[in-house]
DNA sequence: GCCTTTTGACCTTCC
DNA sequence: GGGAAGGTCAAAAGG
């Protein structure tokens, strides 16, 4: 087998491996509420579902075999780390954490590396930056929005990763002290259904939120990887279009996890320009309350954190640029069926739609 | 005028 | 105890 072959099976196994842990997640999640070591394997499994994908990003990359991972690899700068995360740290793909001088650790809860930093479904205020020595971008200080009315005592700070200047960037980010404030976001309007993570009723649910998210980055992840990374490209045919329509045969499909796993119904196709190394691909929407069956997209320099239109919404993501948000549900995830905002961690595949229907909650 | 972010100064902690 | 660096505060700026 040459090493190509070699590595598209390794990718293969990983993505079916992925996949069915995919399926498990669901499995598990439609048992009905989870208890406590429900949700810590629904996170673990989500976790995992990351990080499956972050690997399968990395190969596609690379194109390089001899850096495919074992199980439990994790992303670093130099490539792929093959020990396995800790469990009291939780790290989905990032750098190794090395203790600083000054470490504080009073309170940490957690650590992780994340390409979205602000899609953990609570809402910070941001308190202050600071440079950091050795460190090219200044870490950021965020405080639970409800610190003042509620005393949560929660915060977390935000390091941009130097190596990630080039690529999509990634952020450390470290959780101090656990919220207290039973986080309820209010909804901006009525007519849209739901506010990020957020269920019609306002309810705010953070394994929820987590797990929706990564739900949608798999989704995204597997819909936009269908078409051909441009390093790897092997010729000049057009790229291939991904249509998610069960009932749109055409192009390559995901039935499984699109069809079973997300509950797709009747669907549009929305078209999404992927920044390089995707090729343009189109993707699956809602159908969409206008007529049009495609939803212009607009692609968002993510080493840019104010994005183009202007302020970011009042949650004060202010490095929140790379999300995609959609304009109507139902949607990829099984739990967003009101919902019509999602943060989505897919690497290098930062857009947003440029559509300003009526379900435009932010940029109105 | 309100709200959020920015930023310099000050405080705290560690070596 | 002093210096250095991280963490926090709060006034200013901007949308």
């Amino acid at each position: 087998m040459t090493s190509g072959q070699e590595a598209i099976e390794k990718l293969s196994q990983e993505l079916v491996g992925g996949h069915d842990l995919n399926a498990r997640l669901l499995a598990l999640l439609r048992r009905g509420p989870l208890d406590g070591r429900g949700q810590e394997a629904a996170v673990a499994m989500s976790q995992e579902l990351s990080r499956v994908f972050m690997v399968s990003l990395f190969m596609l990359r690379s194109g390089d075999s001899s850096r495919m991972a074992a199980p439990g690899a994790t992303i670093t700068e130099g490539g792929i780390d093959q020990r396995t995360p800790t469990n009291d740290i939780p790290i989905c793909g990032g750098e190794e954490v090395t203790p600083t001088r000054k470490g504080r650790g009073n309170g940490v809860t957690s650590k992780e590396i994340t390409a979205s930093p602000h899609s953990d479904g609570y809402q910070w205020r941001k308190y202050g930056q600071k440079n950091i020595q050795n460190r090219k971008f200044a870490r950021c200080y965020y405080k639970c929005m409800f610190s003042h009315d509620r005393g949560c005592r929660a915060k977390k700070t935000v390091q941009q990763q130097d190596s990630s200047g080039g690529r999509r960037p990634m952020f450390q980010v470290t959780y101090v002290n656990e919220h207290k404030c039973q986080q309820e976001v209010v909804l901006p309007r009525e007519s849209i259904g739901g506010n990020k993570h957020t269920a019609r009723s306002g309810h705010f649910d953070p394994q929820r939120a987590k797990l929706d998210d990564d739900v949608m980055a798999s989704c995204l992840a597997m819909v936009i990887g269908g078409a051909a990374p441009a390093g790897l490209s092997s010729s000049s045919s057009p790229p291939p279009v991904v249509r998610a329509s069960p009932s749109d045969p055409v192009g390559w499909h995901t039935p499984s996890l699109l069809d079973v796993g997300m509950g797709l119904g009747e669907t549009t196709v929305a078209e999404i320009s992927c920044r390089s190394p995707f090729a343009p691909v189109k993707a699956p929407a809602a159908p969409s309350s206008s007529s049009s069956s495609s939803l212009p997209v607009e692609a968002i320099n993510s080493s840019d954190p104010t994005p183009a239109g202007g302020r970011l919404p009042r949650s004060t993501d202010a490095m929140a640029m790379d999300e995609i948000y959609f304009p109507c549900g139902p949607l990829f995830s099984p739990f967003a069926a009101q919902s019509s905002i999602h943060s989505v961690d897919v690497p290098m595949a930062v857009a947003r739609f440029t559509d300003t229907d009526s379900a435009w909650p932010y940029y109105s």
